[in-house]
DNA sequence: CATGAATGAGGATTCATTCAT
DNA sequence: GATGAATGAATCCTCATTCAT
């Protein structure tokens, strides 16, 4: 029942917002009624919380074990936390899409240990960024911070028009992405102006 | 007065959320009374959609005179895209991260054609990526309408970090975007390994 | 200006009811702005009082007319009344049935008169009944205070199903009534069973 | 409670009207808070709805059972409906006339069906006068649609002015219907002139 | 475990009315 | 004569939450 109210919830938060969607539509949902859902959750924001921190928490901990392995070089390791974050849209798309816009509902108390879950994602990614530098593996002139962001800010909105099914593949994807980001774009063969 | 609403409305829309603003919460602010919104505006989700409107419709405007432009080629009309948009977070950075985050709120009327304004200033750039391509400034391995994707769904994030008077000036920001998405970040000088 | 404000809000009163008529529907479907009421009505209610007294006054002095007329015996003033009832459907239908229904809304300071003069035109009728009776021309069983509600009430709720553009004339309806009026219904010829 | 917010709000809005009472209006009556209201009620046009069906079907129920009996001539059974109607004054006269002037308030989506019922109500009566043409009992001069409108308006209209523990009795009142509609007003003894 | 009844605070919206110009 | 700006009171409705059973 309380898997039931979660799943039933991400669907509803993520097709109409977390202020939008009513304990009642989620208990609708499943047949049961509003007394029922609080014997599960405390209250609303308890169950996104819970959303949030099971999600990103499941997250971090596959990023770490990429991070940690120590049979992959920097460009592996990049190329697998890009993996992990498109080969998530298909089963867990739209917490993380709740995630990005509904951080805002979760209470103060339990604010900073998500928001510094999510950091550490990025501070990850940062240093990974960072050892590559010092390691000569990325060039010298870029900001690890900036970045980072711009990684993760690429790589995250993709949950927003990727569609998993259909013609291009994760693998494609994540190849296209990893592509940019190390040579870019710039056509610098003979034909070249 | 009615620029005053849309003002106040914009700050309070940006920092508590659409829907967790009330029009009290507006009006308070600007020491007018609910009455006098609605003399204004025929319901809080046309303000929405006001904001929205102008915002966009400005933007696609100064894009489409950038892209217009004979005397840029296309490294230049990409560079002044990413600026047309980094340069607008200082003044108008609120009803930009507003128009990403409550676009759910707008009425089925009003949604195709804000919709559709979007897809115009994406489908610009894509076509721009087109033009770059067919002409050699890009690589032709490249997909434009991903990149297009990428490009503004990185720059657009810009708006929930950058800081405008930070340390790093805005067009430092837009040289940084440029080189990664044209040169990218792998090393490939002598240091190399 | 008056005049338009008037007819205007009598067609919408009959059509959407007196309530639920706003002054601006009123106002905007003549091209003026709600002040532009306020110059010529004191209020919403005192429209009403006026619509619902030009009526009335001109119907009771129609119907005096007739009762004072020495020509006529009391079968045709009958006639005359419930003519002069559903001739005027088709011009002023919709006061009628604004006055039927919206009553309730005339300020307490002018209701003693309306209701008074609602009443002189059924006390009329009751008094033409009770001078037939005491003439020979009607039964001496009826009752006229019940018969006045009663033929009032028939002939008044007309304006809610008859059609005066429809297959029966004005003059056929009236007739009709008069003849179930006076003569009633039973067959008392040799088919009876 | 259900029974208690009907029944006060039927009481309310013969008073003072539908729109004119508040959600309010209703719940301060019998001590309960407007959020009980809506436990029970998703709107208050669905409780407008639930009094007039339920006031209509019990009506017509009524009349079916009346013409259905085979043991009854058409005489009987037109004095059997009037009295059906008449008789309800005292114990839902508060609904009849809220049905009467109320129907407005009603949502289309139920519009259809009661005013279906209200029209099977007048039809009966149409087929039952069109029965007693046919077999003699009433004159074959008249009208049934016409009659089964003039009937129903003079009765209906009852509501509005009889006092069931006044002076007249429901059967003399009834009987003095019958007797109008049967027989008229004309005399025609001896002392006609 | 689960429910049904009840609440109360909050919020969008309507609208008659006022008034300075 | 007429208007536009502003008001504020009223009203419908939503919904998270509580609690006895």
């Amino acid at each position: 029942m309380k898997g039931k109210i979660i799943q039933t919830a991400i669907d509803l938060f993520d097709e109409k917002g977390f202020k939008e969607t009513s304990i009642e539509d989620i208990t609708d949902n499943i047949g049961a009624t509003k007394g029922t859902f609080y014997y599960y959750f405390k209250s609303k924001q308890e169950l996104l919380k819970d959303i949030h921190l099971s999600f990103i928490l499941d997250l971090l901990q596959k990023q770490e074990e990429i991070i940690r392995d120590p049979s992959k070089n920097n460009y592996q390791k990049l190329y697998d936390i890009i993996y992990l974050i498109i080969s998530g849209i298909k089963t867990k798309g739209k917490s993380a899409r709740i995630i990005f816009r509904e951080m805002r509902h979760i209470e103060e108390v339990h604010l900073e240990q998500i928001k510094g879950k999510r950091r550490d994602f990025r501070l990850n990614v940062q240093a990974l960024l960072e050892d590559g530098i010092a390691k000569g593996h990325f060039k010298n002139n870029v900001r690890a911070d900036i970045l980072a962001f711009s990684i993760l800010d690429m790589v995250n909105r993709t949950y927003y028009w990727y569609n998993p099914d259909g013609e291009i593949s994760e693998e494609e994807l994540v190849n296209y992405y990893l592509e940019i980001i190390l040579n870019g774009i710039k056509n610098r063969g003979p034909e070249h102006n």
